[in-house]
DNA sequence: TTGAATTCCTATTGACTTGCTATGAAAAGA
DNA sequence: TCTTTTCATAGCAAGTCAATAGGAATTCAA
């Protein structure tokens, strides 16, 4: 029960094109060339993103991909739905038992919501932000 | 990110001992008979409980497993941890740029606090209430 | 109009995981 | 000694995951 590479790549490419925008598009190469990430990986992820509407992208030359929207107003939930087709709660392949219903009628749909209440809660902002702070001692990042 | 079966099994399993142990032991072939679990796969399943101390295994002919322990000090967190070796929060392979340690810290470290949380509040003896709740109108469940 | 830079789309691969089965040993009561 | 049970380990087929590959489409610029 773990969050996948996936998101966790959808995530810091959000938070790369957060920092790194300023006013123009940010290119997937440079997303790669900063977070060690495989630019073909970044190509198969990042339009995952902008169909979900959390980014938008500029083709051609000169393109790259900027968010749709503030980063307060992207949550974490936004980036797991986009990216991540399993969602926790409907894991009751078994429904035959008593026992197997009940389970899933009381405790995982529980849990499940219990868990998106917190990736609701979770912005991009509060995000970028902590690493502002971590930064902080690592200077040249805003550079 | 979901629930995997083996830990879906073992709770079924978990209840079923539960309900079904007067005073005596439970086994292998019955709960696979009640809750429709393959017995082979159930073989796999309980040692491992028994290894995380939440059964107690009586070998040899009428033998079987009973709980250690009141279902309201058995959690569902004792059941994960027993089952699951991944747990949230050590998705983090990608240790290669700030923002991913920036995401480890202050992000996966708290939603897997967070879930413990939740997993910590939930027992077997929640889930088996529940259950006699839900097969009021089904009757002869306890019989 | 050509070329370079970039996103977009679809397939494919290799490794790993999952869910489950198979075989047989060991233990213990009858 | 025989039957019933747990225990241990190995194996397997299908699926998933992370990543790669190749090329098409789009746009800008010279």
């Amino acid at each position: 029960m773990r969050i996948s590479s996936k998101v966790e790549c959808g995530i810091i490419s959000l938070v790369d094109i957060c920092i790194y925008s300023n006013n123009s598009v940010v290119t997937v190469i440079n997303i790669s060339a900063r977070q060690n990430i495989s630019a073909k990986y970044l190509e198969q992820i990042l339009p995952q993103l902008r169909q979900a509407d959390i980014i938008r992208s500029v083709k051609g030359s000169h393109g790259g991909y900027v968010l749709t929207r503030p980063a307060e107003k992207i949550t974490l939930r936004d980036v797991i739905d986009a990216l991540d087709s399993t969602v926790l709660g409907e894991c009751s392949i078994r429904e035959d038992s008593q026992i197997a219903d009940a389970i899933s009628e009381c405790l995982w749909s529980k849990m499940t919501a219990y868990l998106q209440n917190f990736t609701d809660s979770v912005t991009l902002r509060d995000i970028a932000d902590k690493l502002a702070d971590t930064a902080a001692d690592q200077p040249m990042y805003y550079i």
